[in-house]
DNA sequence: GAGCTAATTGATAATTATTTGCAATTAGAT
DNA sequence: ATCTAATTGCAAATAATTATCAATTAGCTC
């Protein structure tokens, strides 16, 4: 995966192997929006001896990149998604943790009309829907896994 | 404040001291989006004696009773604010801290447009726009006192 | 108003999420 | 191959918040 060693020395950042396993996590489907501790619970899993305090400098040196983006969502701690080209906010289900990405220009429209309203310089923004999705399935299994 | 007693007995809790002091700190236009420790100093300041962790308990119960809403903005710790007769979201300024109310119907009907088209029954939802305002004396002061 | 009981509080210890200090290791330039 | 600054691992430190538990108190009941 020699895109990975790219896209590190773009950031300034040395090619080590921490680094480059915890890219390919990021980069696997089943992780988007992933916290630092199951990034590391991934990686004992994959036998690899890197420590949590490592985990979370390189996923905050990733944030200052601009490799991933984090968010915070209802609950305390943070997840990190690799960040896509496109901007997109955010539908999370309460029940079982799932994740829907969208877009929608009209909103964001309407969020740089009400910046300049007040005055504001906008620089970011975010905007999670959360409510209960139709998976009965999913979502049982998702408590299972979190009890 | 005998209107505090009737909204803590509604919501099932004895009228306390704690309690009608958090309420009355909640209440003061300075200290809308508060954090539980910054009511905290405000208790020590007034020579309250009442304990950090009774300011955890009380911001907790009013957030499950629905007098109090709880918001996660960037930075880590929760903070506060009296629930509102209407729905709002908030503008935030990263150099000062200043935190601004808005309500956007065109928004409202997009997210519940959005949650609709991809099944989710949506419960409630965050939206924070943030920026750097114009107001660079409070900036400053905010820079100072957070140091 | 005295007495009773469950709710509440304060102080402290415990947790959870995350960061930091530091000595040992290593990537990448020379 | 050598050198140096960047990186890592581990353990200890922080920060925000919650849980424990004995002592106190609000709001009945009589």
């Amino acid at each position: 995966m020699p895109e990975h060693n790219e896209e590190l020395k773009r950031a300034g950042l040395k090619v080590t192997l921490p680094r480059v396993k915890i890219l390919d996590i990021l980069q696997c489907p089943d992780n988007q929006h992933i916290s630092a501790e199951d990034v590391y619970k991934i990686l004992l899993e994959q036998h690899e001896e890197i420590g949590l305090a490592t985990v979370y400098r390189v996923l905050n040196q990733f944030d200052d990149a601009g490799i991933v983006t984090r968010h915070h969502f209802e609950g305390g701690k943070s997840v990190f998604e690799l960040t896509q080209k496109a901007h997109h906010d955010h539908l999370v289900c309460l029940n079982c943790g799932k994740v829907v990405e969208f877009e929608d220009d009209v909103i964001e429209q309407r969020q740089v009309d009400i910046a300049k309203h007040n005055k504001i310089k906008l620089t970011n923004h975010s905007l999670y829907l959360y409510g209960e999705c139709e998976d009965e399935v999913a979502c049982e299994q998702y408590r299972l896994d979190h009890l």
